[in-house]
RNA sequence: GGCGACGUGGCCAAGUGGUAAGGCAGGGGUCUGCAAAACCCCGAUCACGGGUUCGAAUCCCGUCGUCGCCUCCA
């Protein structure tokens, strides 16, 4: 069986057959460190981890370059505010931004690229456009000539005639044509420069990722991702500039994620209606998050609000609830139903996964798998048959990033001192002081504890 | 104005030709001293209007609505 995946550039889900026999160059433009992150770039690179895990998880080796764009007029603008140097600017918010990815429980990519660290190779790549007449030099700046490139506009479907007639084009008089974009921006007093064969200037924001992508993933790679605002002109760019250098077809997938929505309109920084990461993290944990995303197709515009939050949430903790262990004294057999829905399970994430990565129907097949272990464990299942469900639940969450196992919160030391609440406590009950025992699990539940009194006794667990 | 995506039960959301997964919320029940959790049962004909087809949520046309891109943006 093989893997679909929507392709932008065909508009259709193809195959998905990769360059090299199993194995995966996949290039996902990072952001922009200027800021502090949103919680809408955290959903793009989830997005694009649990596609990676997914490739891992199918036996695909995957080479992940992800680029932290440090130098733009966006940086130079906050640096001169703030009145610090832009480098430091964007050190501090890249390494912000490591330490989000981290938290956020997604594997690391395999390099980490930065534009600072990538002139040279940029600078040759623009000198090669323009030596191959695609580019041209006024004043400094170096341009992409547009018209030079056949099917410009292939990726976003636009015709060059549509574009220009924008009126949101402010027409620069020096460019061949108003569509043409800036391959190397000549420096101003005072900006960040490198010195170039057309005098001391920076790069210009597209020609970045086309550059890391030649460096460190060669003229071609299988998949290339980022935010559908990313498609135009960005993406198209990128190809325009990779393909006109090379000569050969440059990525073969071109995979964007839908944007996460703030009350009906994307969250953007300068819509300036967003919930960084920190701010999320401080209130929820990274697997709320992760199921948010989970729950939808990742092509798809996302909801985010306090209903959708508190809807994964309490999903998290019905997937969670299927790890509790079998009942005190429980010795059951694997029941033959829970046997038929493991291998149900098993089957039907893989097919929903291969299905250009269907993490809400893959999810669904999970839930039918926790609905069949809750069951066994009523029905007097033993630890063994249902650790053994429990094991492959743990191995598919996993493949999607989810962590089921909750960090004890009060820590061990706790632990002891709740045994001992809880033995009193059923002293109580057997008395019937029931005010008391209510008091205890009162009590305890404000400080994080759950009681659970079963037939066999009363379990407890951190909230 | 141009390009694109989408509109499925109260909410979120799968499903792209054969009469609609799952989660949350809600109602009823089992269990419980009560509760919680878990388990069992209950709900939609798929924005609207045409058309194609033996048959459409699923294909085509139109209308309405929402969102994204067209300038930096994950």
């Amino acid at each position: 069986m093989a893997i679909y995946i929507y392709n932008t550039l065909t508009r259709k889900k193809e195959p998905f057959e990769t360059l090299q026999p199993n194995q995966v160059r996949m290039y996902v433009c990072g952001p922009t460190v200027y800021d502090k992150a949103h919680v809408g770039h955290a959903m793009s690179v989830l997005v694009f981890d649990i596609i990676r895990r997914y490739l891992e998880y199918r036996g695909y080796e995957v080479r992940h370059v992800m680029n932290y764009t440090d130098v733009d007029d966006k940086i130079i603008q906050r640096a001169n505010l703030e009145g610090v140097d832009s480098m430091e600017l964007a050190e501090r918010y890249m390494q912000e931004f490591a330490r989000h990815l981290q938290e956020l429980n997604v594997r690391p990519a395999t390099v980490y690229p930065r534009a600072t660290q990538e002139i040279d190779q940029i600078i040759a790549m623009v000198q090669g456009l323009v030596e191959k007449g695609y580019a041209y030099e006024v004043d400094g700046d170096v341009y992409f000539a547009v018209e030079k490139d056949d099917d410009y506009g292939r990726l976003s479907g636009r015709q060059l005639e549509d574009m220009q007639s924008g009126f949101r084009i402010n027409v620069d008089e020096r460019k061949r044509s108003p569509m043409d974009f800036a391959l190397w921006k000549a420096s101003k007093p005072g900006e960040p420069a490198w010195d170039s064969p057309w005098g001391p200037g920076r790069p210009g924001w597209h020609i970045e990722c086309s550059a890391m992508n030649l460096h460190h993933l060669g003229e071609q790679i299988d998949i290339h991702g980022g935010g559908n605002d990313l498609i135009f002109p960005h993406h198209e760019n990128e190809i325009a500039q990779t393909e006109s250098l090379t000569g050969k077809p440059f990525a073969r997938y071109w995979v964007h994620n839908g944007m996460l929505q703030l009350s009906g309109e994307k969250m953007s920084k300068s819509l300036g209606n967003l919930v960084t990461i920190e701010e999320f993290l401080s209130e929820h944990s990274a697997d709320v998050l992760r199921m948010l995303v989970l729950n939808s197709s990742y092509r798809s515009p996302l909801k985010f609000n306090e209903e959708t939050i508190g809807h994964a949430e309490r999903a998290l903790e019905r997937l969670r609830s299927a790890m509790r262990p079998a009942q005190v004294g429980a010795d059951g057999e694997m029941p033959a139903a829970l046997q038929q829905q493991m291998e149900a399970t098993r089957q039907g994430f893989v097919e929903a996964m291969d299905d250009d990565f269907n993490t809400a129907g893959a999810l669904g097949h999970l839930f039918d798998l926790v609905r069949a272990i809750n069951q066994a464990r009523d029905e007097g299942a033993g630890p063994q048959a249902l650790e053994t469900a429990q094991k492959l639940l743990r191995e598919l969450t996993d493949v999607l990033g989810l962590r089921l196992d909750e960090e004890a919160r009060g820590g061990d030391e706790a632990a002891p001192f709740v045994d001992l609440l809880v033995e009193v406590r059923t002293e109580l009950r057997q008395q019937k002081l029931w005010a008391l025992s209510d008091l205890i699990r009162d009590r305890l539940l404000e400080l994080g504890v759950v009681l659970e009194d079963g037939k066999d006794g009363t379990t407890w667990r951190w909230k």
